[in-house]
DNA sequence: ATTAAATGCAACCATAATGTTGCATATTAA
DNA sequence: TTAATATGCAACATTATGGTTGCATTTAAT
């Protein structure tokens, strides 16, 4: 396999990664909660859900795993930041994606007017 | 739950299921091979790859049933084309939030200037 | 100094996901 | 009509995922 090939299989593992880590309904939910910007401790993040905080707790750890959220200790507390990086990126590639499928249609469509 | 935190819910959750149908190298490749709008049998989407075509099958099966793509049947091949309408909401999705970051990131801006 | 609160760590369980093999069936080609 | 191709179906093994419980540790509040 080519250099090129292996970073390029590389950046798609990291990029299915994030989809993977957004691909649960409670971590998109936390995600959610974290989009004013403000950290936020692990209690604060599990009250009013219906599962545990030690599931919450591993559900962050998947967000911190593919950097999109930071964690910050403060006294006994542990604050979660979100860290938008990571969407951007998958924002790139969906949009990648849809220009290639834009192109695909314009050919097919030249080439059934043709 | 009221009314709209349900539906609320499944829109996450659909939208979940999208994110992990992409979170997976090999579905993630798939897309990209399909991304031209040619629909293509199984045995040429498993062609070069290091896995089984039932494997194959398997994961174009997650991905049908997300609706990423969709089946033709066409004499003894299974033919597969790209549907890009999922990916058209997931960047909806993310622009909803890179959005709201930015908001949050202005609010923050302001608060501490004044 | 005690008590309460917030986490961390580890073991454990159940289920889902990923992949394989083996065999049956349907279509096309020779 | 025989052989080759393409797929479908089902059982199985292995590992990952999502969740729980119990207990230890650290920090903050009384």
């Amino acid at each position: 396999m080519s250099r090129s090939n292996r970073s390029a299989a590389l950046r798609i593992e990291q990029q299915a990664q994030v989809f993977a880590a957004l691909g649960d309904p409670t971590r998109m939910s936390l995600v959610t909660k974290l989009i004013d910007g403000k950290p936020q401790s692990i209690s604060t993040l599990t009250a009013g859900s219906k599962i545990t905080r030690q599931a919450v707790t591993k559900h962050l750890s998947v967000l911190e795993n593919v950097g999109l959220v930071s964690k910050i200790k403060d006294g006994r507390e542990s604050l979660y930041e979100l860290d938008p990086k990571p969407l951007l990126s998958l924002q790139e590639y969906l949009q990648i994606i849809s220009s290639q499928w834009d192109n695909a249609l314009n050919d097919l469509k030249r080439f059934v007017e043709d």
